[in-house]
DNA sequence: CTCCATGCTGGACAACGTCTAAAGCAGTCA
DNA sequence: TGACTGCTTTAGACGTTGTCCAGCATGGAG
């Protein structure tokens, strides 16, 4: 544990919100003006491997890192102004593909993405 | 309707798979050599605004142009090689977002993105 | 034939991420 | 204390993907 890596985890435990890693990297160049990006990056990989943050991609732009690692849950995303929401589906995706739609996958995981307009953009 | 244009929509019928726009461009010029990326990157983007072609980002590094744009279906990916499957779920999960978890957002769309390992990658 | 609009081309550019060589910074062991 | 060892950080180069723009080609209208 370094002065590097905990300013990383304190940037994604105060912010409640997705940010990009070059988000991360600005608030954390605010904390210890001399780290460097490819800390940044390489902090942020290995959070995700140690499963405390999840990686989020829902435009193609800008890898997101969610802090919300410990809840499972899913993405509203606004498909003007990019803003996303975490939501709470009911029901079980997994449950939903029949054996015969799995093609002999080991399936481990899912990930559903809403995609709508949220009312600013609406307003707007 | 131009030749580039017919040779673009040529590659994305012929192959059904899952394309990036590197790989439509390089089936691309091997039929017709002086076609160039700026022309299959706007063709690509008119396809997808005519509802002819999908937009498909499983990872990050690329979108992937899905040419089955009429038959609503989702994707289980290989989280190993990247191999892509279309795959139907029972059940619909627009159904499963309760209005409380809305925030006000007008929700049109959903994309469900299964994971896990393929068989291949699981012998190797 | 000339003009005009449209589309194509090639290259520059930008965003995002990864890699590498060198330097820094502990600990350890004599 | 001083050298050694291994891990981390740094800065910047680099690669990939995608977008933009200025100029050229093409084909139809008048």
């Amino acid at each position: 544990m370094t002065a590097q890596r905990r300013v990383v985890a304190e940037v994604l435990d105060g912010e409640h919100v997705h940010l990009t890693a070059d988000e991360v990297h600005a608030r954390a160049v605010a904390k210890l003006p001399e780290i460097s990006r490819a800390t940044v990056y390489n902090t942020l990989g290995e959070l995700v491997t140690l499963g405390e943050v999840l990686e989020v991609s829902t435009d193609q732009r800008a890898k997101r890192y969610d802090p919300n690692a410990h809840q499972p849950h899913h993405h509203l995303v606004c498909a003007q102004c990019g803003a996303i929401r975490d939501v709470h589906p009911t029901g079980n995706p997994l449950a939903d593909l029949p054996d015969t739609e799995r093609f002999g996958f080991t399936v481990s995981d899912v990930e559903v993405t809403y995609r709508g307009v949220c009312p600013n953009c609406a307003a707007a």
